[in-house]
DNA sequence: TGTCGATATGACCATTCGGTCAACTCTGTT
DNA sequence: AACAGAGTTGACCGAATGGTCATATCGACA
């Protein structure tokens, strides 16, 4: 069991994670039900009879994916308190969902899917963990509106506006590529867009701006970097 | 061919009617790929072989859809110039894409689902009009960032916040009624929706809010109304 | 009544679907 | 060399896929 055939990783491991990888692209693209094991398999560069033998079955596959999304999304969170700067908060928000999306587009895609066709898979986690995390959050941002900290806008509106906002750039990156003519966004475009988000959302909602940055330098960046 | 059937409306034209709404919503939530004839045939309550008597082939029927999607779209679509007041253009953008939504978010989501998979139909479309209306807005709203009527913010990501900030309501619908706990979004949601995105999107740009709007009667509309 | 084009649909076809299984190879241990 | 267990895979299954076609029914006009 202990070769040298990859280094570091048991053939199992390896094989999983070629599958996983696979299987991401696959359901992202086709949904649940236009992913068949055949297109994974090869996507993977496997014969079909590995695949299951390694997963089990298409439906395991799929709630390994969106388990792991999941994890991801979670791990990203961090708690807040009504004492925390609302600034800092809200920019270290979009920041991080944005990061998620960057480096998990496949899977961000995966999770639109998955909401798409009524998330079938993911009615507990969204009543559940999810809605109590939005729930807390838009308590604090209660308390910020009360103490004069933002506007009073709804809570659970603005959460909505952060999440689609960056959700947006993975789940219709063939848009925005199609239509600004381009291959692919590149780390500078991530950086601009996260810059434009964190100052119309923070300004938009009468937030001031965390101290330790200078919103007036993002416009230049923004502006010298890609107007088309 | 002129019988009394159905009021004013002829054998071919009620039953296509009827399949283009059922094709519509099975699309948009399985997919292309996903989307199963058999499966359209039943949500319109026909036979299978009636479904391709009347629209010859399931790739025939998924581009027409998409083609009056992309019809009700440009339909949406008035023409802007510089001397336009910005508050009344950005807020006239905000309310239709909002009310596209709406009124038709089958469509909205199979466009979703559509530009999930990559867009392979719908390249043409992205690649020329609508990238010429994005290029067009783009540049009245470079002008007026130059005359000091809005913050000089790039004008293709601000469109795409708009874009993405309305869509998501048709496309993560099950999340926000996951979320929220609701069992459908009411039309007072949908007027808070509107009034919140609106106030947070123009002041985040810096853009005067058009005078026939007391943007200040909108927070009272907003936290009055729905605030969990 | 007979005719004709539009409408309707079950039977059928080749292909693909998810999944099973038996047979096989490979590798490390005894 | 013999064995064991993990890994590998082609053959195969019943069901579902998109699509065709022959046949049957319908309503309007002669």
């Amino acid at each position: 069991m202990t070769s040298m055939n990859s280094p570091e990783l048991g053939t199992r491991a390896r094989n999983e994670s070629v599958i996983l990888e696979a299987a991401e692209r696959v359901f992202a693209c086709h949904g649940y039900r236009g992913a068949s094991v055949q297109a994974i398999a090869e996507a993977a560069g496997l014969p079909k009879s590995n695949v299951l033998y390694y997963v089990g079955s298409k439906r395991k596959l799929y709630v390994t994916l969106l388990e792991r999304m999941m994890a991801r999304w979670n791990a990203m969170l961090d708690d807040i308190g009504e004492d925390d700067d609302p600034g800092e908060v809200l920019e270290g928000f979009i920041r991080s969902k944005m990061r998620l999306t960057r480096q998990h587009p496949q899977g961000s895609r995966l999770f639109a899917a998955e909401v798409l066709q009524g998330a079938p898979f993911l009615q507990e986690y969204l009543h559940g963990e999810l809605r109590e995390w939005v729930r807390a959050r838009a308590r604090v941002f209660e308390r910020w509106s009360e103490k004069g900290l933002m506007d009073p806008v709804d809570p659970v509106w603005l959460i909505f506006l952060i999440w689609s906002a960056t959700q947006h750039y993975a789940d219709f990156e063939a848009q925005i590529l199609g239509i600004t003519d381009q291959a692919a966004l590149g780390e500078s475009d991530y950086r601009a867009i996260t810059d434009f988000l964190c100052h119309v959302i923070l300004k938009g909602c009468g937030v001031r701006p965390s101290s330790d940055v200078d919103s007036e330098r993002h416009y230049q960046v923004i502006q010298g970097k890609e107007t088309t």
